[in-house]
RNA sequence: GCCCAUGUGGCUCAGUGGUAGAGCACACCCUUGGUAAGGGUGAGGUCGAGAGUUCGAUUCUCUCCAUGGGCACCA
């Protein structure tokens, strides 16, 4: 007597007696759908379930199947309980914990008396990979709370007790192969033999349930794909991510240096400001267009700025602070109490908002030492930084004004691929609830009138407003935070600010905190790494070098260089005395974007033969005409070259 | 800050309990060569810093500094 009805993606319904696990349903199918499933998907959820799960009456069910994407998490996660079978195998003293799937594969956190070696863990990879031969059966079993908290004591798996006391229910599933069981929610593979490709990258300490103040385990990160093939290419993806790491490229490049005296701080060489002041400039040529003034703010502030402010209180131990007579003195971590000074100078009218100031001022935040990471985590840096200080109503026109500046901005650099975050409210805030609504229903209304597709973070918000993140994605499908709009109530509270209204009485402004590139330090990084070096002609530190085959055309090469220069081309004339191919490799390798070689052709008419970075030709140039071009290339930030057109 | 790893000429990296080597870069010489490395010679290093063990330490141990992989942090 069917009563229990299972609906498919295509419609259909399956009856059965009892509630039929997702295997059952798959076996009800067809012996080869069933042989392939890995899971299934209940009721339009993305969460992947075990095939196990027995399904109730009425529910919608997708199975998951093997080679899909989503059974990649099913593969991932019996992985973990592969390698944690495998890391008691060769050490049966490590103690295990949890192990989860994470983007890209997953990792497992041991209680271990040693560190892994780079050995260990190929020995890992071993054990995991004869483990796998085997093929064994993965089975589930429901135990009572005691049972598993039992057995597990017996074990001295004392980090398993703990999460089991800390589960509300009473009872909790076990996972089985061979002799080896794990506490587990699941979802796993029906036999190990359905894990295909795995790899064991590396290790890393990290703290018990991620807090500093418990026990640090001993992590290892892996991961598994339904195919070798999907490995391989997961691996050359890694391969070329390094390539691409702007710490080696800003090196390689000569843009960058860091000295131990000043960890954390980067240098910029004379060709790396060149794309620090171009960028800059760039910024500033749009700041006329969009209404900002630009000022510039002390370095340092007596100590009392930051109690007002109140980063005192909440961000003491990022900033720089020196007793000097008396006094304390702290270095600017963040531009806006000092903008906030510069607001109550003056007295301010309605007429004066909205009031949009830009501050290129150097920044210092203390960091603890094992935050740093090349130009992306520094302890200085630049911000372009700006704060809008404005009226309640002109809030939502602030917004569109500002997401379309980032928008011409990120056009103009190449980098359409972005997401936009909304975060709101949080529980712990200041402001009123009026306030909030109002604030965050601007952001809304900006973004809709602006046809922006955004997601929305619910209580992401900072205490004092709601903010919208700009996640640029790069060319490797990398996501980095790097423009914000952050609304704050706080700091126009905190010091008082205040306009004459229309109605003659005092009125607090909104403040916007907001930059397009975040800082010029990590803008940098991350377009290192998006454009894997190859900057557009106007950011690019040498933007001509002109080669020439023999001392013979020296002469015209000077007459070129001097031509270049006089229009303000970034022009270097490669006089050694070497063979062409060696002059254009070097050139290639600094990824210069026009390399002009000369010879008695060129000499002869006037012309210049130009070889782009993508390894192509163009002869019998004429050299005025090529001049031009490039001024008007440069002058116009072109993304492309005008031979690309 | 925590766990682990690394630190050798400007760069990339070998190597050793008896005070160091290559390639590139650099200097000089030869080579005048049409699109990713022509040849020769030479100069250049207290082997990250300090302490310890040792007859002797770049090598082993410890501490510190920096960097890297993560964790934590990033009002």
């Amino acid at each position: 007597m069917a009563n229990i009805s299972i609906t498919l993606p295509d419609g259909s319904i399956k009856q059965f007696d009892t509630e039929p696990t997702v295997l059952q349903v798959a076996e009800s199918i067809g012996s080869r759908l069933a042989k392939d499933t890995l899971g299934g998907q209940i009721n339009d959820a993305s969460e992947v379930i075990d095939l196990r799960t027995k399904l109730p009456d009425g529910t919608r069910l997708k199975i998951v199947t093997k080679g899909s994407t989503e059974s990649l998490e099913v593969v991932r996660h019996s992985s973990a309980h592969l390698m944690a079978q495998a890391v008691q195998q060769l050490w049966p003293e490590v103690k295990v914990t949890i192990g989860p799937v994470i983007d890209d594969g997953f990792f497992y956190d041991f209680d271990s008396p040693f560190a892994f070696t780079p050995e260990d863990l190929i020995k890992i990879e071993k054990k995991m990979n004869f483990l796998l031969k085997k093929n064994e059966v993965v089975s589930k079993e429901v135990w009572s709370k005691e049972k598993a908290i039992q057995t597990f004591s017996e074990m001295d798996e004392n980090f398993k007790v703990e999460i089991i006391k800390d589960l509300g229910e009473d009872e909790v599933s076990v996972y089985r192969q061979g002799d080896w069981f794990d506490l587990c929610r699941g979802p796993h593979v029906q036999k190990m033999g359905q894990i295909k490709a795995i790899k064991v990258l590396h290790t890393a300490g990290a703290y018990w349930r991620g807090d500093e103040k418990n026990p640090q385990l001993q992590r290892i990160y892996a991961t598994a794909f339904n195919s070798k093939q999907e490995l391989d290419e997961y691996l050359h993806l890694l391969e070329e991510a390094k390539k691409r790491d702007h710490r080696k490229l800003s090196k390689d490049l000569g843009m960058v240096y860091h000295h131990p005296f000043a960890p954390g701080a980067p240098f910029f060489t004379e060709k790396g400001t060149i794309v620090y002041n171009e960028l800059q400039s760039y910024l500033k040529s749009c700041y006329l267009k969009y209404g900002y003034s630009e000022v510039i703010t002390p370095q340092i502030f007596d100590h009392q700025l930051y109690e007002k402010s109140g980063h005192a209180a909440n961000y003491a131990e990022n900033i720089y602070t020196t007793h000097v007579h008396e006094r304390n003195f702290s270095v600017k971590p963040m531009n806006c109490p000092g903008h906030c000074l510069l607001y109550g100078a003056t007295k301010k009218s309605y007429r004066d908002l909205p009031w949009r100031i830009a501050d290129f001022g150097r920044l210092h935040r203390k960091e603890k030492s094992g935050a740093l990471h090349g130009l992306t985590r520094v302890t200085t840096f630049c911000q372009d930084d700006a704060h809008i200080f404005c009226r309640m109503d002109q809030l939502m026109t602030e917004i569109k004004s500002f997401m379309t500046f980032l928008n011409e901005v990120y056009q103009q650099l190449g980098m359409s691929n972005y997401k936009i975050y909304l975060s709101t409210r949080p529980e712990n805030r200041m402001g009123s609830d009026d306030v909030w609504d109002q604030s965050e229903a601007a952001l809304e209304k900006a973004l809709k009138e602006l046809n922006l597709e955004y997601t929305v973070n619910p209580g992401d918000g900072a205490f004092y407003g709601p903010k919208l993140d700009i996640m640029f994605v790069d060319a490797l499908k990398r996501p980095w935070q790097l423009g914000t709009l952050q609304c704050d109530f706080n700091m126009p509270e905190a010091f008082q600010l205040k306009y004459v209204g229309e109605d003659n009485s005092a009125h607090q402004p909104v403040m916007l905190h907001r930059a397009i590139l975040g800082s010029f330090e990590r803008f940098i990084g991350v377009y290192l790494e998006h454009t894997a070096g190859r900057l557009p002609c106007w950011l690019a530190p040498v933007q001509v070098v002109l080669m020439n085959i023999t001392s013979q055309h020296s002469d015209y090469c000077k007459e070129l260089e001097s031509q270049l220069l006089s229009r303000g081309v970034r022009v270097h004339f490669d006089s050694r005395n070497e063979k062409l191919g060696f002059k254009v490799r070097e050139a290639q390798l600094q990824q210069i974007p026009y390399m002009v070689t000369v010879g008695d052709k060129e000499v002869e008419n006037k012309s210049v033969t130009v070889r782009l970075l993508n390894g192509k030709t163009h002869g019998g140039y004429a050299a005025d005409e090529f001049i031009n071009n490039i001024v008007s290339e440069v002058k116009n930030r072109e993304l492309n070259s005008f031979f690309e057109k």
